[in-house]
Formats: C-alpha cells, sequence, structure tokens
DNA sequence: TTGACTTCGTTGCATTTGCAACGATAATAA
DNA sequence: TTATTATCGTTGCAAATGCAACGAAGTCAA
C-alpha cells in the first residue's frame, strides 16, 4: 500500500485554494465593469490607480505600480485614449513620458464604479466571520516578502 | 475640493489584493515546479489530482473539478502523455471517454513535488498571526457561493 | 430499429499575451 | 562637444488562450 502519509491533497494547498477563491471573485467582480462600461480588468486598474492621483502620471508608474505588464498597460491605454476616457499627452518636462489623464467620462466612470465596488466588497466580506482579521492577515501577507 | 469620502482606494480594494497576492504565490510557487520538471500550472494541477485518485479518471472530470478549460487539459494532458508522465488509454465501458493515469515517472514527479509543495506551503503559512483561522475563513469563503 | 439529442475529447481559429527589440529621448562620462 | 549607456513607450511576433464547432460515441424515445 502507497504511504498516504506523504499524500498530495490538491484542494487543500494554500496556493491552489488561494487561486480558485480568486479567479471567483475576479471573473465576479468583472461582471460589473464589462457588463456597464465594458471594459477589461488592465483597463479598469488603470483608470481606478489614475483616480487616486491628481496629477497626470505616466505609464511607467502605472504597470510599476499595479503589477500589469508594461505593453499591457500600452495597449489599454490606447483603447482607454481612443474612447475618452483619459488623454495621452506628451511630458513637456520628459519627452520619452506620457502624462496620462482621467477625462470627465473617466471620472464619471469611477465614481460610479466606486459604490459598485465598494457594494461588491461589502458582500464578499460579510461571508467572513471576522472581515477585520481576514483583512489584516491578508494585509501583512501581501507586505511581507516571501523569501 | 473633490468628494474624497468616496475616494477609490485599488490597494485597499479586496479583490485586487486577493489578486496581487495569489499572483506572487503562484509565480514563486511555480519555480518549484517549472524549474525541476518543466511543467506548467495545468500540468501541475492535473498531476496532482490524478495522484489522489487511484483509478483512471477522464479529461471531463478533470477540468470539472479543477478549474481549467477543458481545452487547456486536453492539451496539457496530450504533453504530459508525449513526456510519459501519464498514459491515455480508451475507456472500454464509454469510448468517448480516456482514461488518464499516472506512470511511475509521474508518481515519481507527485512524490517528489508533496514535499517540496508542503514546505513552500509552510513557509507561507509561517507568515500569517493565526494560519488555522486564515485557512479556515479562506475554506468557508470558497465554499460558500458568492451571490 | 431509427432519429433526435447529449456528451466526450480534439482541434481550428481569432484574440490575447508576454517577451524582446526598436526608435526616441535623456542622463552620464570622457 | 561626443560617445556610451539607460529609460520610456510602442510594436512585432511567436506562443498561449478560450471559445465554438466538430466527429465520434452514447442515450433516450418513438
Amino acid at each position: 500500500m502507497g504511504n498516504n502519509l506523504s499524500e498530495f491533497i490538491l484542494e487543500d494547498f494554500l496556493p491552489y485554494q488561494l487561486s480558485i477563491l480568486t479567479n471567483r471573485i475576479s471573473r465576479d467582480f468583472s461582471h460589473e465593469y464589462v457588463s456597464r462600461f465594458n471594459l477589461d480588468n488592465a483597463e479598469w486598474r488603470i483608470i481606478a490607480h489614475l483616480s487616486q492621483v491628481n496629477q497626470p502620471i505616466s505609464i511607467r508608474e502605472i504597470y510599476s505600480k499595479v503589477d500589469l505588464e508594461k505593453s499591457k498597460v500600452s495597449r489599454a491605454v490606447s483603447r482607454l485614449s481612443a474612447r475618452a476616457i483619459l488623454t495621452k499627452t506628451e511630458n513637456l518636462k520628459d519627452r520619452r513620458l506620457v502624462d496620462l489623464k482621467l477625462t470627465k467620462c473617466g471620472k464619471k466612470i469611477i465614481d460610479q464604479m466606486t459604490m459598485i465596488a465598494k457594494d461588491y466588497e461589502s458582500e464578499v466580506l460579510a461571508k467572513i466571520e471576522d472581515p477585520e482579521y481576514f483583512r489584516k492577515m491578508l494585509t501583512s501577507l501581501i507586505n511581507d516578502k516571501i523569501a
């Protein structure tokens, strides 16, 4: 008979569990910005991040902060610009950079999404016994470097 | 001035946090099976799942249990079969099905990976104040349907 | 039995992805 | 200055992805 003591149970494996949960939540929440505004995940993150900053920021700034591929950001930004959700202008101090800025249209989107996002988040957190504690552990995991 | 009360902070948004953490852990752990056995994530999940079952199982069985696209499983299984990590045989009771079974080589891989995976998991859990509780919340979130 | 319908795994194909290379600009050093 | 090196954003391209369609096999009802 096999050595059952060293069996591997995928469903109990933390990285797998996290992946399952995250994918489900991600898919779930993405319905909100896909159906309402026809945005993909990268576009959503870019808009959300832009809304937090009051000066124009560069593409580099975005992909370094928001865990997206450089080319993904570049392409997403082009689409958003084409849809007049944000503007791309040349940075005059350093002409390699682009200045990205939400338009009124973009701001309207993030305004609406803010409420929806908060509602969704509350809904998820309501499933947990101690939401505060969960967030704390999550945050500590995120901020701790994993060796 | 803007209405800061309704600002949206991406870094504090639960789905975003989960995504960041999960991607990092996933990337991190994947080094183990990529570097050692040259497996991708789908291949890893398939092997892991197969190792838990003692009878041959079908492709459908796998993708319904392990949150992977049907075509992804089909292609991953072909690669694994080509590398003699598993065998594909026709199911005689229902000839639409294939019987998948780990070879000795496949079993050796999962045996080695089991230890590595457990070590990695412990490492991650060690970063958390109350690992048991965290798992419990995670499990409850996974098992709860999200409305 | 036949015919309609379902399910299985594979595959074709258009889209997406991520890496690397590129041109343009800037910073640094000689 | 000029030469070298680094950084920015874009783009080419090969590989990966996911959906839908397919043929093969099974089910069910008439």
